[in-house]
RNA sequence: GGCGGCAUGGCCAAGUGGACUAAGGCAGCGGAUUGCAAAUCCGUUAUCCAGGGUUCGAAUCCCUGUGCCGCCUCCA
């Protein structure tokens, strides 16, 4: 079996190579942090955490790079806006690295909590300007930019495959731009490398062009280069920017070294709010935040896996919803078949379930396989789950081996390639059950005195103790051998 | 105007030429289990937007139509 990868750039399924034999280079464009994080977010790098994750499990050694956007990033045009980070930082009254720094913090915060796991390296703009003025120096000198008022821009008219990424061509372009003419250009589709920095500007560096700063599409050339080298393997970003970010930090990556840049292009797809697209601009976009209020981070990464990464997913509370009972499912057989292990001894049974578990696994690769399709992986943990929550319902003993090999098979699937199952899953209380001590307690009393009620078949009342522990969110389960509790 | 994508059961969503007599989840219905529940299990609910074509064979390829959506300005 092997990994099969949508490539934008050629518009196929590919079979994965990588450069270096049992290495993998990934560059994956990262948040500009001038706001906190929403779903959209949250697609995207539950995505590519997906991806990463995936080829370790089989066994690379990958150097995942995701940077952190912290200039240069201008609103509504990419040649005449302001730059994000200090309008948001004028607004917020802070300098604009405290503003960084600040949704930062509160981007790692929500990706910790989604189960991301942290890229190897996250490189900054602003601590690679040297490099980037040496990108811009380059490309002047093979005759591919120019100086304009200080400014600098790539010429894309010389370059004859500008525009392959995206298949866009240059002469189509020019009908219907919507940019304004920039008289500094000599083509209206060039872009800047280089920007020159009024009085107002904070952020701004000396260059040999005078006092600027760089554009936006520099930095992900520069730093993808800089940790993983002229050629690397893997690019990944949003649908919305193969153009014209990525179609740019192709043709000023292939001018400056004349070879090819990323060989696998990787695009997620968008999320919609209720139907529409979230945009910043059109402020209905949802923070994490606020989406943690409502549902777990666990489900909201579930929800993101149960479409395949190139399809546009809608959020809405409905569709959460349902997301979230989908996955207590499956945590409801993690509980039970970590319960059962506590008092369960033997390996009877062994070879036959290693068999199951090996087909299980045959069917979860082959899915991950064809270009990452979690939603058809998270269906095959589906279907096991079936057949152990069978198993665990027959009254026969279950070996302690076989039950270990099951959770074995969670851990590594659900768990390290997922990320939806965790240590603590099944735990009444995943965040602290020390802290529950005495309500834990309580809770053992009532179900004490409800058993007792129940030997003496007075329903009513057991029925009432079982009905208001339910209204505080505690769920009381009789089953054969003992009354089980969890929270809801 | 240019480029690209999508249309699968009540909802979400895999599958992109032959083991599809179409995964999986949510919701519903019937049954098992239970004192009643919960959890779980079993059964049940589709011929794949419309029309035409290619093929021994199509949800899957081609054409036409309809309807959505994205990009071409910042956005993950």
């Amino acid at each position: 079996m092997t990994l099969k990868i949508y490539n934008t750039l050629t518009r196929q399924k590919e079979i994965f190579v990588p450069i270096e034999d049992g290495r993998v280079g990934i560059y994956v464009c990262g948040p500009t942090v001038y706001d906190h994080p929403h779903i959209g977010h949250a697609k995207s790098y539950v995505s590519f955490d997906i991806v990463v994750r995936y080829l370790r499990h089989l066994g690379y050694k990958v150097r995942y790079v995701q940077n952190i956007t912290d200039v240069g990033h201008l609103t509504d045009n990419a040649d005449a806006g302001e730059d994000k980070i200090e309008k948001r930082a004028k607004l917020e009254k802070v300098e604009p690295m405290e503003l960084v720094e600040m949704y930062m913090r509160s981007y790692y915060e929500d990706m910790d909590a989604l189960n991301n796991l942290r890229a190897d390296i996250s490189p900054r703009a602003t601590g690679h300007i040297p490099e980037q003025i040496d990108l811009v120096s380059a490309l002047i000198d093979k005759g591919f930019a120019y100086e304009s008022n200080q400014s600098v821009y790539f010429n894309v008219s010389k370059l004859k495959d500008y525009g392959k990424l995206s298949g866009r061509k240059l002469e189509e372009q020019e009908s219907g731009a919507r940019i304004e003419i920039n008289p500094e250009k000599k083509h209206p589709a060039d872009f800047a490398l280089w920007k020159k920095a009024g009085p107002e500007h904070i952020m701004k560096w000396n260059s040999p062009w005078g006092v600027g700063f760089p554009g936006w599409h520099l930095e992900c050339s520069v730093m993808s280069m800089k940790y993983l080298g002229e050629t690397f393997d893997i690019h990944g970003g949003g649908i919305e920017n193969v153009f014209p970010h990525h179609e740019c930090e192709i043709a000023q990556s292939e001018t400056a070294n004349e070879r090819p840049f990323a060989r696998y292009w990787m695009h997620n797809n968008m999320v919609t709010v209720d139907g529409q697209k979230m945009g910043k601009s059109l402020g209905n976009f949802v923070t994490l935040k606020d989406a943690f209020k409502k549902f777990s981070p666990l489900t909201i990464r579930f929800f993101v896996l149960n479409t395949h990464y190139s399809s546009p997913i809608n959020y809405s509370d409905g569709a959460l919803e349902a997301a979230d009972t989908g996955l207590e499912r499956l945590f409801n057989t993690i509980r039970s078949l970590r319960e059962r292990m506590e008092s369960s001894s033997g390996t009877e049974g062994l070879e036959t379930w290693k068999a199951k578990l090996e087909s299980y696994k045959n069917d979860f690769e082959g899915a991950m396989n064809e270009d990452f399709n979690t939603a058809e992986a998270l269906a095959v943990l589906f279907n096991l789950s079936k057949e152990v929550n069978s198993l665990l319902n027959k009254e026969d003993v279950v070996s302690k081996g076989v039950l270990t090999e099951i959770d074995s098979f969670y851990r590594a699937y659900g768990g390290n390639v997922l990320g939806i199952i965790t240590e603590n899953t099944g735990q009444y209380d995943p965040e602290g059950a020390d802290t529950y001590k005495i309500e834990d307690d309580l809770i053992k009393a009532l179900i004490e005195t409800r058993n007792e009620l129940r030997a003496s078949k007075q329903w009513e009342l057991a029925d009432k103790v079982r009905d208001r522990l339910s209204e505080l969110g505690i769920i009381i389960e009789d089953k054969k051998e003992k009354v089980a509790w969890r929270k809801k």
